[in-house]
DNA sequence: AGCACGATTAACT
DNA sequence: GTTAATCGTGCTC
């Protein structure tokens, strides 16, 4: 139950697009109720401070975008179009706003209680987006600013498994339909390719 | 106070 | 391929 593989601070405390590419294969994890829920990360995208017109401080330090000025490892959890949550890992030293915006996992534990959550629908539909994932492990509003490296938060991030250069694919992030460019076309979101052919067996 | 829009999803044609 | 759902946020008046 033990929680000591969490990630920690310094892990976030460095370039975005680093962290970004380097989160893919580790193990987001809720303790939900007592329950594990978890699942291997497998798509990201970095969000790189006021400069980068794609990222929501753009709009400079608002009651909104304060918790992207904190310390790395933090959470930011925002609502969107009206009915969803993103999960998002703060990155970058106090003061620099940046972020990792977790797109998909693969789901490894507390199955019963995800497809609950996720309906009827085929397995690969699960988590494979933002609002799926967060709705699936029960992310929410209440996770906003929560520091993911403390010793007891219910909410953190675990030493997963390496996902070669070979496996990873990078292109532009998704949905951002009106921002201009060079930042619309960015190659900043990361993602996994066939990632249970990388995994063990009895996973 | 009013408004346009959104780091999305599911359900369509 | 298109579009409705649904409301917090930040900007303008």
């Amino acid at each position: 139950m033990p929680s000591n593989h969490r990630l920690p601070r310094n892990f976030f405390n460095r370039p975005t697009l680093q962290v970004a590419r380097e989160l893919l294969g580790t193990v987001l994890v809720h303790i939900d109720g007592g329950q594990r829920l978890a699942g291997i990360i497998t798509e990201t995208e970095a969000y790189c401070g006021e400069a980068d017109l794609g990222c929501h401080a753009k709009a400079g330090r608002t009651p909104r975008t304060a918790v992207m000025y904190g310390p790395p490892g933090f959470a930011y959890v925002y609502f969107t179009y009206g009915m969803h949550w993103l999960f998002n890992t703060i990155t970058q030293p106090e003061g620099q706003p940046e972020a990792v915006l977790i797109r998909a996992i693969h789901p490894t534990e507390g199955i019963e209680t995800i497809a609950a959550r996720r309906g009827k629908q085929p397995r690969r539909l699960w988590t494979d987006g933002p609002a799926k994932l967060t709705q699936a492990l029960g992310i929410h509003g209440e996770h906003n600013q929560l520091d993911l490296t403390a010793p007891d938060a219910p909410l953190f991030i675990e030493k997963g498994f390496p996902i070669p250069d070979s496996a990873v694919t990078t292109g532009p992030r998704i949905g951002l339909y009106t921002v201009p460019e060079p930042w619309k076309s960015k190659p900043w979101r990361f993602l996994v390719e066939d990632i249970e052919s990388l995994l063990p067996e009895q996973i």
